[in-house]
DNA sequence: TTCCCGAGAT
DNA sequence: ATCTCCGGAA
């Protein structure tokens, strides 16, 4: 597994996933990103950040039509804002002790959460806990079937944990190259050019 | 038209 | 397994 990651860095360069100023931006972002293109994100972020919204005290207490407008250009904003909002609620009933909880809590936590699920869940843990959770997503499966591998969710996520030391900084950069390479790769269908399809057929 | 650093309800 | 939420860029 570590030699899928070290020819994604050598092709791409280090991603440094994920930007933000802080755990909650991180949480926040990951509930816009869903289903949506980080570019579109950057610009809701940006416009919470222009009426300082950026704060669980904050966003938890604004209407649900003011985020709506802030939050448009991700799409599925009415959901998102109401989300948004409980996720603040979450912060700001814990506080700062949030993350120093253990992860299997922390993560069972974040799955009560409405639009939370396994793979935003682990994107707060690994990106805003800075825990080693290995994040799987549409690309990662895609690859992996690619290797002749399919399975449920914490099957996947398993073959990487089990497979890789526990590196919280590798694991963020191990997720965002995969993402990287799906986008570049597999979804223009550049099947032909995959280096990853020899490099997996020796080790799985 | 497709697709995006998906999840929930049915 | 399928549908809905939903805007924006290619």
């Amino acid at each position: 597994m570590i030699r899928i990651y070290n020819t994604l860095l050598t092709i791409l360069g280090n991603q440094n996933w994920w930007p933000a100023d802080t755990p909650f931006e991180v949480a926040i972002g990951a509930l816009l990103t869903q289903q949506t293109r980080w570019n579109n994100v950057e610009k809701a972020i940006l416009n919470l950040k222009d009426k300082s919204l950026m704060e669980p005290e904050k966003l938890a207490n604004t209407d649900n039509e003011t985020i709506e407008e802030l939050i448009r250009c991700t799409g599925f904003y009415r959901q998102k804002a109401h989300r948004l909002i409980i996720m603040s609620e979450y912060f700001l009933l814990h506080g700062d002790a949030i993350f120093d909880r253990p992860v299997k809590e922390l993560r069972e936590d974040l799955l009560e959460l409405k639009g939370v699920g396994e793979e935003t869940a682990d994107s707060i843990i690994l990106y805003a806990a800075n825990k080693p959770k290995f994040v799987i997503d549409a690309y990662t499966r895609k690859i992996l079937n690619c290797l002749g591998i399919s399975g449920s969710y914490s099957e996947l996520q398993q073959i990487f944990e089990a497979r890789l030391d526990e590196d919280v900084e590798l694991f963020k950069e191990y997720h965002a190259l995969i993402v990287e390479y799906g986008k570049q790769y597999c979804l223009k269908h550049r099947c032909e050019e995959c280096v990853l399809i020899d490099i997996g057929k020796t080790l799985i």
